[in-house]
DNA sequence: CCCAACATTCAGTCAATACTGAACCTACGG
DNA sequence: CCGTAGGTTCAGTATTGACTGAATGTTGGG
């Protein structure tokens, strides 16, 4: 506790971070905090640090800290010899975000299955509309495992390399 | 007008698809009414019809309407002599619609690209994280086009044809 | 065993927002 | 030039849901 304040452009981006989260479904305190704990410092937060920084209730920070763990957006940590619980969002979760992705296509193509199920007795051709949705979600989820592997071998490959041949 | 009314499935995935949508930043209405142009028959709907089948006030189709021609989810024509405005959901407008997931991430990547600047006075591992998370969206920004086309090639090539060589 | 510190839960409050419906606008028909 | 049908706008209403904060667990220290 007592660590510094946020700095104006600290705030705005923070701020940004809740509205931008917001508008794809989470709350916008789970934005503000996934943006503070990627800029704070130290890296790793309690929860006091957390309602201190982002001046919220504790029960608004244990709600969201479970939703973004839930979304594999950040890590929580336990010490022994502390009672006390650190959040961070540390790189490597980034890659579980990204995968993550393939969650929602997945969704999106149950409830378009659910669609044609309840179609079953429709002329083919009234089906056809639904049956090429289902198809686009499909094949985007089944193509994140791919993009997210492309990710990781290129970053592993160096950042000079960027093999982006067509 | 006067078209039958949704059967209670159809009702179902209608509603499902209004959660669905909401959960990701739209209205319900805008799922619903997506929904029910995925489904109806005849393909294309009038204002009236929509006003009709999903028990909604003109006001609500109308700016459910905009909405999703914006986000090219759905399609408007009108047609000579004749006042109404059609609204429908062809295949074409998929791919549209999927495309369109790349400013999703262009987006979150500008929002990271002012959270940057935010932390210019910092030191190169404070901005670590944050960098590597802006690197991610990215990524994925610049792969979502390469996807868009493996998907209209694979169709275009049969649905036999699946060229899924790593 | 009791205390203190931290975390969680949940009922209540408040702000955000989706939807309604009436007034308004526009365009074609007579 | 008026009438009518379709479309849009917007102020008001109702609903949702995000956040608060006090009560309730839970865990380690003395």
């Amino acid at each position: 506790m007592l660590a510094r304040m946020m700095t104006v452009r600290e705030s705005a981006f923070v701020e940004e971070m809740g509205q931008a989260l917001a508008a794809y479904g989470m709350t916008p305190m789970a934005g503000r905090m996934w943006g503070w704990l990627l800029i704070c410092d130290p890296v790793e937060q309690t929860a006091g640090d957390l309602a201190d920084a982002l001046q919220a209730s504790r029960g608004a920070i244990s709600g969201t800290a479970r939703m973004l763990a839930t979304a594999g957006m950040i890590r929580r940590t336990k010490r022994g010899g502390d009672r006390r619980e650190y959040f961070s969002a540390p790189p490597e979760v980034f890659d579980q975000f990204l995968a993550n992705a393939g969650r929602i296509y997945r969704h999106f193509r149950e409830v378009t299955e659910r669609g044609l199920a309840a179609m079953a007795d429709r002329p083919p051709a009234d089906r056809a509309r639904l049956q090429e949705l289902h198809d686009v979600f499909a094949f985007v989820e089944q193509e994140v495992p791919a993009v997210v592997d492309r990710f990781l071998r290129e970053r592993a490959g160096g950042a000079g390399r960027k093999d982006r041949s067509a």
